[in-house]
DNA sequence: CCATATCTGTCAGACACTGACAAGCATGGC
DNA sequence: GCCATGCTTGTCAGTGTCTGACAGATATGG
């Protein structure tokens, strides 16, 4: 009943309300800049009042942060599905590939870009899109302490040890899509995922979950 | 003329009004919370107008996190006095140690825990806090690429490497920070720092600047 | 003592966001 | 077909952050 991914019909027609709005604002903050862009012309743009864009949308940045929510389900259900045996760092790659996945897949590759340098430009949506990947990161952090815990090998609960390495993970994905936005001619993001985490990566100094 | 930390009396009231604005702002948000405390509210404690408040911070959250601010210059002006031959890695522990002694000084040490801990629950601030630490993370990357210039083995424009390494750092302060207000007994921030880089670091497969 | 610069309060406004209410419109039982 | 129910929508009103403009008070420097 919360907010669930039914089939329903009110689901559906809500889900399609929500990509107008999107698609409209985004053309809007591509055009014209995010906080030049203000919800009254989104609601103009798709023939609406201020009051139901927000029914639909809790803040403005959610309606190009939005999508990244859907994502995260997703990249925790592959994490979770990694092997056991699996090294932390490859698991949280191939997490990563969930995301970058969709990122480029063909149909909607084309927004993708130049969203993704409106978030980065933009200090707002920026601040936005680190808090969620924040979020996300306690939730990767559970599932590796669940991992441990399941393995034998627990953490002590004030280790820093899976929540530095889950945010060293973050960092390289940041690092990637820095990379990515700065490189000329523009070549994969997945490829520069993969050469940011090369870079760095977690010690064991001792034996510790293999 | 700008902004600098100028010895003149106007500038040296004007950190005065600073101080004592952000005192009570901090007690109030101690007392009753961030977000249930209006500057209306931060206003009538210090017997002043609303826009003048307003004339001393640009936002709300620079009340709390303005301080951070001050200490981003010592930081990187400590990265910058690092011996070249050192290792990166060390490099950005010795910068954090600047932030950790500050927080752990004596006088002001009893305020930074509940101002640490309302920071990374009230959504707002510690979206604006990551927001800084990224800002910052631009200009260590800034002072890494110099450093590998001047060694004479630059960093290409796109290779990620350099920012991977650094966004890998700040996510073991966070994980520090994290670690360090879970921790019962509390122990030492510095000593969190230590642990939590410890567990990652960079990787060096072939020879890059020793 | 005066010209200049700075600080201040007051007013007004833009904008994001929220609650409340009533009207429109659908679905589903009768 | 008809009506009760529930969801959606627009309108209105309000809060809170933040900004610009103006005028008065205060301080600085010649």
């Amino acid at each position: 009943m919360s907010e669930k991914q039914q089939a329903g019909l009110r689901a559906r027609t809500r889900r399609a309300v929500r990509r107008e709005i999107a698609q409209a604002a985004e053309a809007l903050f591509v055009e014209r800049g995010f906080e030049a862009t203000t919800i009254d012309d989104i609601a103009a743009a798709v023939g609406m009042s201020q009051r139901s864009v927000h029914r639909y949308f809790a803040s403005k940045e959610e309606i190009v942060l939005g999508k990244f929510d859907l994502v995260v389900d997703d990249m925790l259900a592959a994490l979770r599905d990694r092997p056991a045996a699996e090294p932390i760092w490859t698991s949280l790659h191939r997490t990563f590939d969930v995301m970058v996945a969709l990122a480029e897949a063909p149909g909607h590759a084309e927004l993708v870009e130049p969203i993704h340098r409106i978030v980065f430009r933009t200090p707002a949506l920026l601040a936005a899109y680190l808090q969620r990947l924040q979020r996300m990161q306690d939730a990767v952090v559970s599932e590796l302490r669940a991992r441990a815990e399941a393995a034998g090998t627990p953490y002590a609960d004030d280790d820093p040890t899976p929540r530095a390495v889950t945010a060293a993970a973050f960092g390289c994905l940041i690092a990637a899509q820095h990379s990515w936005l700065a490189s000329t001619p523009k070549g994969s993001l997945a490829s520069a995922l993969g050469r940011a985490m090369a870079t760095v990566g977690p010690r064991e100094p001792e034996a510790h979950h293999s």
